[in-house]
DNA sequence: AGGGTGACGATCA
DNA sequence: ATGATCGCCACCC
């Protein structure tokens, strides 16, 4: 009876914000979330979304694609099909970086 | 308790 | 730009 996950979608609600053509860092989306140390469990409940969630709008700091090989690719195609534009490596953060607004506060636990 | 692993991020050589 | 290191944190042995 415990559906655990609970917190998984409080930190994934930003990504639900990020609209097409923009994208956020794993940073940004966790200190929307109220999680600022927690860049890194942003990835990793993207992970287990398993693709029910725009995953793809998400990005490492500096516009960084951090997945490595073919998922690397097709979240890059994925973008620039969204009108995502890339500079070398990188996304033109200048143009789609979004912001999210007052970031909700919350410490480790409750 | 202890150690390894990451779709992180900042800093330094 | 590239690679190493460190701090951080949830998860899984």
């Amino acid at each position: 009876m415990k559906p655990p996950g609970l917190r998984l979608r409080e930190l994934l609600a930003p990504v639900w914000k990020i609209p097409r053509g923009k994208v956020a860092t794993y940073g940004q989306v966790a200190r929307a979330a109220g999680y600022p140390r927690n860049s890194r469990q942003v990835a990793w409940a993207l992970r287990g979304a398993h693709g029910a969630i725009p995953w793809q709008r998400v990005v490492g700091a500096g516009g960084e694609i951090k997945l490595r090989g073919h998922p690397g690719m097709e979240q890059r195609l994925r973008l620039e099909s969204e009108g995502v534009t890339f500079r070398g490596r990188r996304i033109n953060m200048r143009l789609h970086e979004f912001q999210f607004e007052a970031p909700k506060q919350r410490r480790k636990s409750t």
